[in-house]
Formats: C-alpha cells, structure tokens, sequence
DNA sequence: ATGGTCGATAGTCGA
C-alpha cells in the first residue's frame, strides 16, 4: 500500500499547477491532504473519482482556512472526522481512515509562527494530541500518522538550527515533545530509512528559499513500531512542485 | 536590509 501525506497550500491552487495529473502518476492508494483551503461544496470531487479514490473531506469552519482530507482507493472500515475537541475540530485538523490492517490518519498540526497565542494554542495542542493518541492506539489497527506537524524534529531536520534555535517549530519544548510522541511507539519513517542532511518538506515563499534549499523537514508518516517492519521505503517527493510544502511517500507491504 | 511571498478572500488574515 502506497501512502502520501501533502500539505497542499490550497487544493484550487495545487489542481492549476496540475496536481492531478502528477497525483495519478503516483499510484498511491492513501493519500492525506493537509491545508486544503476549500469547503465540501466547492471540492472537486468528481476529479479524484475518476482516478478511483473516494474522497474524505474535513475542512474547517473558516472559509479558506486549513482542512484536511484523505482520498483512498482502498474502501475503509471507518472514516473518522475529527478528534471530538471541538477547538480543534471547527479548525479541521484530524481525519481518519480505518482499515483491516492499519488506520491512517491525516493531521494539520497548527503553527504558532503568527502570533503568541498561536503558539500557545500549538502546544496545547500537542499535549492534547499526545494523550488522544495514547488512548486511540489501544482501540484502532496500528497508526500510520500523516501529516504536516509543523516541527522540525532534530538539528539535522532544518537548514540553520542555530538561527532557529527558539522559532516556532524548533523549539526546545516542541522537539523534546516530539521524542516523547515516538516513545509512545511510533518510528519516523523517512528517517528510519535516511539519515542523510539536507532533506527538507517545507521552504519558505520568501528569499529564493526553495531553490537554495533552505528549508525544515517538517511533514511526516509516522508509523507504528509494530508495523514499521512491513515498511519497503519512505521518500521525500521533493520535485513535486504544487505547494510551499512537497509530499512524503512510503510503502507498506 | 527590521523586509521578503503566497492562497483564499473580500476583512486582510494566516502561514
């Protein structure tokens, strides 16, 4: 089963840098979409349907904001929309797909690079997911966690971790969270088949970033430790160009 | 150099 996660900056924009067209090349039978920006009205779903994926959509309640959404080839047990916390729920951020086999889940961390109390509101939040996850892994087929989680995990995960050594997404406090995360059994699963530096899912819009590849790895699939042997690979879709953000790819037999 | 660039929207806001 291939699995992608992407956040795809706005679903209408990704579709006019033709997203379509370089989605059905992929083959994947999971996908999990993050940011994209668009109301279940206005969603094409007619376009994915036709590639064979049913399509689950969460958006927020804000209009253009955030949303998440998983399009699967594979027909699931259960879709579960949201995570039952209703300030995370109206902002669309937890989705999931549950099958025989394993559960996928497609996850919009919020960013606290705005303001104070976005961030505030981000650490809270990773506390509060950190037990919903806890509790959810006793009752669920093993985890595949998808998503843009909006922290850099280790030095080797961004381009200049001295300069950044207290930005949102780097901080001491979201990277020690974010150890503790796997603890709970979970394996980084690009990381488990690539320890090189240099590989990147986010660039900024500003200053030529992504050219120079000044960039932060901050898109996951984290997979449960129990099914990470079944794990044939997890790559960077880095020449995928549709968003501010690039897909991950992994394969599980 | 105290900025820069996007997407969705119609407010500027959020990233």
């Amino acid at each position: 089963m291939k699995i992608i996660t992407y956040n795809v900056n706005g679903i209408r924009a990704a579709i006019r840098k033709d997203f379509i067209s370089w989605l059905s090349a992929t083959n994947a039978d999971v996908v999990c979409l993050q940011e994209i920006k668009i109301q279940k009205k206005d969603f094409p779903y007619s376009l994915f349907e036709e590639l064979g994926y049913e399509c689950y959509i969460y958006p927020a309640q804000k209009a253009g904001y955030s949303g998440v959404a998983i399009l699967s080839k594979r027909k699931p047990q259960e879709v579960v929309f949201g995570c039952g916390i209703s300030r995370y729920d109206e902002e669309g951020r937890i989705l999931r797909a549950v099958y025989e086999d394993v559960t996928v889940m497609s996850v919009y961390m919020p960013s606290g690079a705005s303001r104070p109390e976005r961030q505030q509101f981000k650490l809270t939040f990773l506390e509060d997911f950190y037990d919903y996850i806890q509790d959810l892994k006793a009752t669920v087929p093993p985890l595949v966690i998808c998503g843009d989680y909006n922290i850099c995990h280790r030095a080797i995960d961004i381009h200049n971790p001295k300069a950044n050594a207290n930005s949102p997404g780097f901080t001491p406090t979201e990277r020690a969270w974010f150890s503790n995360f796997l603890d709970l059994g979970y394996v980084d699963a690009f990381r488990h088949f690539n320890k090189e530096p240099h590989h990147y899912t986010w660039w900024s819009f500003k200053a030529n970033a992504r050219a120079r590849n000044l960039g932060w790895r901050i898109d996951y699939q984290l997979i449960d430790s129990a099914l990470i042997e079944r794990a044939q690979k997890c790559v960077i879709l880095s020449e995928a160009k549709h968003s501010d953000h690039c897909p991950v790819l992994s394969e599980i037999d």
